[in-house]
DNA sequence: CTACTTGCAAAAGGTTTGCAACCGG
DNA sequence: CCGGTTGCAAACCTTTTGCAAGTAG
């Protein structure tokens, strides 16, 4: 219960109640080997799948909100009507697939910027991100 | 009338019937000293202003995608649920204001890659993009 | 207890679709 | 004329919202 203890703990840092759906869903996002790329809906099937404990849809929109909100999850850009979130927050590039409409990451160092503008006058730049878009 | 003729000619290159609508919107869109981004909603307002000509919202969708299909108008990313185009078609960049919301362009030379990723087997790069998130 | 959360259902916002009327070639 | 196109309204899909009931501290 190590692992859930730090959920809590994550959790209260960023002053959100751990509630049983908020544990649950850090549970499922952020105890994974790998860099998950999701929709809500495609969370919502995940959590949702065995007959247990149901989450609702809303409960789901609020809480990736907060996770985001928190800097637990990026939002990631594409062309589509959707929102796509990642559980990798590391600032760190994509391949965008025209045909599959997938997303994969790329390696933060296998692109590099070597000159990037000034911003307009009174703004700063907060993060930038390179999307690839790639085909047949 | 040599711009409308040229549109036209554009039209036609593309497969596309010069109907009444679809000139009005190419010269509306391509008929411009800067480069205009813009939604749905933006172009229906700025089409629909004057009280004249009529354009329904559906046929504006329509061929706003048939000029994106047919390479016209490029479709830009953003995290919002609302799509994006711009007049612009060569590669280039972008600023996103996460404050006001606004799209601007990044000079093409201001930014520089110097270093790709290799894309996944059987898969080239047909373009990439940067967009650079800045705030107050 | 109190304030924060949840869940439901309704509403909203953007985009797509079905289909009859219309029009360009 | 024929087949592509338009316009309207309804349908759709994702996301947001209002509010009563539930729960963590």
């Amino acid at each position: 219960m190590n692992q859930k203890n730090g959920i809590i703990n994550k959790l209260r840092t960023s002053g959100l109640r751990p509630t049983k759906q908020r544990i649950l869903l850090a549970q499922n996002l952020f105890i994974r080997n790998k860099t998950f790329h999701f929709t809500v809906e495609k969370l919502e099937k995940e959590i949702n799948k065995n007959g247990n404990e149901k989450v609702s849809l809303a409960t789901i929109y609020n809480t990736v909100e907060a996770f985001t909100k928190a800097g637990y999850l990026k939002e990631i850009l594409t062309s589509k009507n959707k929102s796509y979130y990642d559980t990798n927050i590391k600032s760190h590039h994509h391949f965008y697939d025209e045909t599959t409409k997938e997303l994969t990451d790329i390696n933060y160092n296998q692109v590099k910027l070597n000159k990037l503008p000034t911003p307009p006058k009174g703004k700063k730049i907060k993060s930038f991100e390179v999307v690839i878009r790639i085909q047949k």
